[in-house]
DNA sequence: CTACAGTCCGTACCATGGTACGGAGTCAAG
DNA sequence: CTTGACTCCGTACCATGGTACGGACTGTAG
């Protein structure tokens, strides 16, 4: 009920007090209320706000796609956010595919190690020094 | 056979200029020879060795390990080398556990876009909006 | 010899998501 | 009313892996 200055949000938030003012000058927190001497004044809305970014980026999302997924909300445009959100999905098939590549290749090397296949120098380095 | 120029390195190596001298400031790269007028002169040694870093960084490895390798090379430190591996591939491990988990979220999501289980707000918004 | 391409250097800038700083002003408890 | 905690602001800084710039100098082809 009571309003929040923003060191008390960022409490209940878990977050820096300079990372609502960092969220505020990137225009995903909307400008509080100043009065008297502008101190800002927060209601619970703004905790909300800040759980909805972080629980976005949890997702993937950037900062700045996280704006757009406000903007969407504001227009109810259901569609662009699935649209949105299927794109996002498609960039984590593919750092999937990249580190599942990753590990395939670092596994081999690893078993090379282990496997004493090593004639002389290290199978690792000797793999990464290949002509 | 013939030495490289810088500009004629990077050709090679498929990198630009400003990238070999970042590679060096970093440490990566040996200092070059220097004769007459300072103008850095390249054997084919170097072109392998940004092959090796590049090779390295398709594995994951950072510059900074990057630099770790080489030293371990020089060393002859081939358990120290698995060591650096091993760990790396643990990363890459904690990474796709974690980009597994944002994909089945998103998907989760996607498809409650889909089987139209929305009740009047966009489940995306909905499910980051939550309390 | 003249041009133009290449190289030299230090430093600034890019994205990304914040964090830190410092001096001034303010709020609240005692 | 004082004092310590909090807030204000702009700006600089962190990591990471480079890229860009600008003025001076050099290398090479014609």
């Amino acid at each position: 009920m009571a309003d929040l200055t923003i060191g008390r949000l960022a409490d209940e938030a878990g977050v820096n007090v300079e990372t609502i003012r960092y969220y505020q000058r990137r225009g995903l927190m909307p400008q509080p209320d100043r009065p008297a001497t502008g101190h800002r004044r927060y209601t619970v809305e703004a905790t909300k706000r800040v759980h909805f970014i972080k629980r976005a980026q949890l997702l993937g999302f950037t900062l700045e796609e996280i704006g757009s997924l406000l903007e969407l909300d504001e227009a109810h445009a259901c569609a662009e956010t699935r649209e949105l959100a299927s794109h996002k999905l498609q960039v984590i098939e593919n750092k999937l595919a990249d580190l599942k590549a990753m590990r395939k290749a670092l596994m081999a090397l690893l078993d090379q190690c282990d496997t004493g296949a090593a004639q002389g120098s290290c199978p690792i380095i000797h793999a990464l020094a290949a002509d």
